[in-house]
RNA sequence: GGAGGGAUACCCAAGCGGCCAACGGGGGCAGACUGUAAAUCUGCUGGUUCUACCUUCGGAGGUUCGAAUCCUCCUCCCUCCA
């Protein structure tokens, strides 16, 4: 194997499609440390697991000894991507971006060499290039390819609005490849059809169109839908430790592999070896601790991985209530207050209703007793741990 | 500018004067079973001081004993013609 092969395989790992593999080659065998973008939209505030594969990727690069861009999409954020949408994103103002971007830069460290990264902002050429830099850049392509990527050729054909504004998003990101004189650019598989403007734009400049790499979107703890802080199914990089164990356990056994391949930093010959441990009896719950392990380590350091381990098992494997569980003091009408409002009060129900709900399908437990009647009543003065579900845990004092 | 179609709960989508807090599917939650897995079965999925009441079907009015359903105006979206 040669060095060569052994790169394109750790570039290759996870990811969805690479456009051309013999360009990438071509320019590998150079030598020369290649200038791989990455744009991120400012739009998250917080960073979660999804976001973290393509970092990862980035770190991938930077083992190698390339030269990575973290480019932040503060002037693109002002038209808001469409992509993925099936409506007209809303633009976001210049000090949301400059909070959220902030953000980022903190948060990806975690994971990026800082000493190996270049941070960018696209508004350093974008705001330069002005109307007329724009509607040069708008002739250098036409209405039918834009109508060719598939959101847009969806929205077209189901009569949902498509706003001229949105068009100039791919061609901003791919001027910020012409800018930065990307050889290679990442992105989510949903940004391929942005990752090919880039390429056209470099040839009409003149470059050498750059190598595209998408990786997949990672689906979230369900495995349904993709990752995503608004679907509530996500892990954020900023968990405190014992979530961030918990949430990885949930998730389902072949989901885990997934995780595995685009999460883990192991090698794929261990990732093969540990599925042959499964096929031979191992219980994949203990794989997935291992992965589980691996990623609050990660973030939260060794000492926080294994007692995060710890807490897990003794928590589900021994059935304790959890040694860390927020106070919270509710005020009681008249010296009693009904469980229902105890829990909604609490916050560990939304609403009341979902309260009597929960009640009433045998989910709460009050110092480790199932309730069973909706009508019970607390006392004024009285600790409780009460629990909803599986995994909402508070202990509760009536004041 | 003209003609027509549409807006229903997280999403899709029924309903077209009372039996509608609104069929069905997806998604989600909970229970059983388990390994806090999957699969499966069951129940739930607007709010409240909960065998009742209150607020929802783009918005504002109106007709009616009674409207998501009928009428008027408005907003937004779409299609076809120009």
């Amino acid at each position: 194997m040669t060095d060569y092969d052994e790169a394109l395989e750790l570039i290759g790992r996870g990811a969805e499609e690479i456009i051309q593999q013999d360009e990438l080659l071509n320019k590998l065998k150079r030598g020369k440390p290649l200038r791989i973008k990455t744009g991120f939209d400012p739009t998250a505030p917080d960073l979660h697991l999804g976001h973290t594969v393509l970092i990862n990727k980035m770190r991938h690069f930077q083992e190698l000894g390339h030269h990575v861009m973290f480019l932040i999409g503060d002037f693109t954020g002002l038209i808001g991507d469409p992509t993925g949408k099936n409506v007209t994103r809303k633009a976001l103002s210049k000090e949301e971006i400059a909070e959220n971007a902030k953000t980022y830069q903190e948060q990806v460290f975690k994971i990026l060499d800082p000493d190996k990264t270049e941070i960018c902002f696209n508004s350093s050429w974008g705001e330069s290039l002005g109307a007329a830099g724009m509607i040069k850049l708008a002739a250098k392509y036409t209405v039918a390819r834009m109508l060719e990527r598939d959101d847009f050729k969806k929205r077209y054909a189901s009569n949902q609005p498509i706003s001229i504004h949105e068009f100039l998003y791919p061609l901003m990101q791919g001027y910020d490849s012409v800018a930065m004189r990307a050889d290679v650019e990442l992105g989510g598989t949903d940004q391929k059809f942005n990752l090919l403007v880039g390429r056209e734009l470099q040839k009409e400049d003149g470059q050498e169109p750059q190598v595209i790499l998408t990786m997949p979107i990672l689906e979230g703890l369900r495995g349904v839908e993709k990752m995503s802080k608004s679907l509530d199914n996500y892990v954020g990089i900023d968990e405190p430790p014992a979530d961030m164990y918990g949430k990885l356990m949930s998730i389902s056994d072949d989901l885990m592999w997934r995780y595995f391949e685009l999460l883990s930093f192991r090698p794929l010959s261990e990732l093969d070896q540990l599925k042959q441990e499964v096929s031979d009896g191992q219980n994949p719950r203990d794989i997935k601790m291992q992965l589980a392990h691996e990623i609050v380590s990660r973030f939260h350091g060794a000492n926080q991985g294994d007692a995060a381990q710890d807490e897990f098992v003794n928590r589900f494997r021994h059935g304790a209530v959890p040694d860390d569980m927020p106070d919270i003091e509710v005020q009681s009408d008249g010296g009693k207050l009904a469980l229902g409002l105890v829990l909604k009060q609490s916050g560990l129900t939304p609403s009341s209703s979902e309260a009597f709900r929960m009640i009433g399908q045998g989910a709460v437990r009050i110092d480790g007793e199932r309730v069973s009647e909706r009508d019970i009543e607390l006392s004024a003065g009285k600790t409780h741990v009460v629990q909803v579900g599986k995994r909402k845990f508070a202990r509760v004092s009536i004041k």
